[in-house]
DNA sequence: CCGATAAACTTGAATCAGTCAAGTTTACGA
DNA sequence: TCGTAAACTTGACTGATTCAAGTTTATCGG
């Protein structure tokens, strides 16, 4: 149910990207399933494309990112993950326990808290929010079983 | 010159922790020098205390984030980062680059944008706004010798 | 349509921060 | 001053990510 506007084919051309079976099905993939890890996306493009290696999956997140096609978010102690909606400026909350994202519209309105009072000497490109927390499954799975996070989404 | 409000062997005793000279050393040698990976920390103090393992640092501040006498920052990409300033709701400007952190006030004022406007079902305990870009050593840096990033402060 | 070639992919080793685990030492209350 | 749990030492291990060398393939000029 991917609803792109343009043909994924079509975005990577205009950036002068190849076309090649890998990226079609990362990015395809990642459009219906987003804030995925390397694995799941390694895990979700592997059936169908047959086989493809952990190490392409990197190549084109990597080459995606650069192109600005995904976003990545890299939530302390967990692993990265891959997401379509890119330039939007929205935030994230991450549950401490699974690592489970959710997308966030800045609550204080577009931009506004991007520009530090002080920058010293920086040139600041970005400004990332993050909300941390605990999310219901994970809150309901510690009450019923606790000591038991069962992690991993 | 640190000048602790109160002595660092009796916040640790209020707290009902230990007082080792590890435990000691780390908090006076973080509160003057503050965003300080594990490696600085044990650099830093491994000259003060004849030598201690790095694994006792990681625990020492392990130790000190659950006693909430210390902060960890960790920037995707880098390694964590401590500081003693806690509590106080501010955030961070890190150095693509070089990984370098400054302290920057909350632009929007204080816990404005602790809440976001939908949880997601989500038990949300902190805000973390992390400013990203390039240092201004980094910015010479990469100007007069451009592809080599100095890194690592 | 056909080859050349640089980009993309495969495989497997390496890195790096951080964690785990088993044994030894030490702070501190009794 | 003694016993004990907490803290520290040492060294192995993990998991995400990166590097590197070799192979395959998309695309472009002919």
């Amino acid at each position: 149910m991917s609803r792109e506007v343009t043909p994924i084919a079509d975005q990577l051309r205009a950036r002068g990207m190849r076309v090649t079976a890998a990226r079609h099905a990362v990015l395809e993939w990642l459009a219906d399933n987003p804030h995925a890890t390397v694995e799941h996306v390694h895990d979700g493009i592997s059936q169908r494309l047959g086989s493809i290696s952990k190490q392409a999956v990197y190549d084109v997140l990597k080459a995606c990112l650069e192109a600005d096609l995904v976003q990545q978010i890299k939530p302390a102690g967990h692993p990265a993950r891959f997401e379509r909606r890119t330039g939007d400026n929205h935030h994230h909350l991450v549950c401490r326990s699974c690592g489970r994202i959710e997308d966030v519209d800045c609550a204080v309105g577009a931009r506004s808290c991007l520009n530090p009072d002080h920058d010293h000497g920086f040139e600041v490109d970005e400004a990332e929010v993050m909300y941390w927390g605990i999310c219901g499954a994970c809150r309901t799975a510690a009450t019923n079983a606790p000591g038991d996070d069962h992690s991993r989404q």
